[in-house]
RNA sequence: GCCGGGAUACCCUAGCCUGGUAGGGGGCUGGCUUGCUAAGCCCGUGUCUCGAUAGGGACUCGGGGGUUCAAAUCCCCCUCCCGGCGCCA
């Protein structure tokens, strides 16, 4: 969300940042929201009146009282004040509740090295690592790999739970847990202070991180409750800090969680419909910053080169977009989405999203610093970036490290995490 | 789930019964004074808003409603924490 103080003391900056968006929807609600928070102000100052006049009297009959003498005059003169408090104030109400619907919509404002674009095809490449993956023979993709191999079951998932779920077998399980253990380890020793979170969260936490639209597409809501199961650590780790004034020397907060995230993909339909590349439930390890903002562009270089050489380490060819205007979502002033090869697809494909919220999620979640005790406090910078989405990583590596009869080695770093297993045969013929 | 006790500013605490400017201590900040392993005194300490400035005003006692000229205080609802009971991998 953005400041309603920047809004109001940088108009025409911020009109002409939300211009880049090409959504003229968005001007004329930034035109409404200006006229609203102008006539917000005009009640404010007549209800700070009528409340001064009311504390006056108010003094003055607790006087009187005091000194024995009638105050009844003064009450009568009094009794009239609260109803006009009240009609100023309804009216004061009725402006901030359009006021906060309108800046709950409007996107953060954009960073100035966002390339212009209407959609994903806009995505500028910046750099790439590595050469797609040959080989002498034509590859398979991670479901014919995977299924050879008996390492996942989607008939059966779909019976237990419905399109989109799996159950991961055998080798699977423990190089998908390897992958968590490692992408943990990595953290940890880059300084990340490491969190398990709740898996369920409140709406007001999730409302400090996502777009309003998010909801009926990405969240599931368990009933009767106001619970929400989590979509990514991200809104967790965001949510330690809700409503709190960080100490300036204790900045930069560098998390990392590691957690499922449940998704409805919604709107996703007949994409990526087999196997595990896209599914309502995955693992992910997620980098997470707190930092102040003349930091954030700093922070979000460090963040995806992060990524990088973990994706380096385990030898996995992969390039990294700048994403366009028309492919940034609403919280993002500026997106890296770090893209594996996969050789099955014969594509690069999303793995990594790596994003710098500026101070779009610390407004939404009220969470400030400051320097000094007494100093004025000013909202941080949060940013937030995949590490490893561990489902994701699976197809990369079957498809990157399998053999022609069919078997997938396990990438070098990994092996200790798998007991020592090297490679992923399949079963022998009789 | 049931019964009881709590939540006051950056921290600790008084005030609640009996409604009338939220008091004290610590910390921090700025200043003054003394002069040496430091001490004492004074101003300030959160949010919003009006104002060119100087300065003014409003709000803030876990959250939300209500009663009242006036609510930390009285009434209702909710959240979280502590203790006991129950349930429990």
């Amino acid at each position: 969300m953005l400041d309603i103080k920047v809004v109001r003391e940088n108009p025409t900056t911020v009109r002409e940042n939300l211009a880049k968006r090409n959504n003229p929807e968005l001007l004329s609600m930034f035109d409404e929201l200006i006229g609203y928070d102008r006539e917000w102000r005009r009640l404010f100052t007549e209800s700070n009146t009528l409340r001064e006049s009311r504390n006056r009297v108010t003094e003055e009959i607790a006087k009187l009282k005091k000194q024995g003498r009638d105050a009844s005059a003064k009450i009568e003169e009094a009794a009239e004040i609260p109803q006009k408090i009240k009609n100023v104030e309804l009216g004061m109400n009725r402006n901030r509740e359009k006021m906060d619907h309108i800046l709950m919509k409007l996107p953060n404002l954009l960073d100035d090295s966002v390339p212009f674009g209407l959609d994903d095809s806009g995505n500028v490449t910046i750099r790439s690592w590595g050469e797609p993956t040959r080989f002498a023979f034509k590859p398979k993709d991670h479901i014919d790999l995977a299924l050879a191999l008996d390492l996942i079951d989607m008939e059966r998932a779909a019976k237990v739970a419905g399109a989109r779920f799996y159950y991961l077998k055998k080798d699977l399980v423990r190089l998908n847990f390897a992958l968590i253990i490692y992408g943990l380890d990595f953290m940890v020793d880059r300084g990340f202070v490491p969190f398990q979170p709740p898996y369920m969260m409140k709406k007001k936490v999730i409302e400090g991180a996502v777009a309003l639209s998010d909801f009926e597409d990405t969240i599931y809501k368990i009933e009767e409750e106001d619970l929400f199961l989590l979509a990514t650590a991200e809104h967790a780790l965001l949510g330690l800090h809700t409503d709190e004034i960080l100490e300036g020397k204790s900045m930069p907060l560098r998390y990392c969680g590691v957690s499922p995230c449940f998704r409805k993909e919604a709107g996703a339909h007949g994409r990526d419909t087999k196997g595990i590349f896209r599914v309502h439930q995955f693992e992910k390890v997620e980098q997470f910053t707190f930092c102040r903002p003349e930091d954030s562009t700093k922070e979000h270089e460090l963040l995806i080169k992060n990524a990088e050489e973990f994706f380096q380490s385990l030898k996995l060819p992969y390039r990294v977009v700048n994403v366009c205007t028309g492919d940034l979502g609403a919280v993002a002033a500026k997106k890296y989405d770090l893209e594996v090869w996969l050789p099955g697809q014969e594509k690069y494909r999303e793995a990594v999203s790596c994003s710098n919220c500026t101070s779009y999620q610390a407004v939404r979640s009220n969470v400030r610093y400051r320097d000094r005790l007494n100093d004025p406090t000013a909202y941080v910078h949060t940013l937030n970036s995949t590490l490893v989405a561990t489902e994701r990583a699976l197809v990369a590596i079957m498809e990157n490290y399998q053999g022609e009869d069919g078997h997938i080695e396990i990438p070098h770093l990994l092996i200790p995490y798998m007991a020592g297993l090297e490679i992923i045969k399949p079963p022998k013929r009789a």
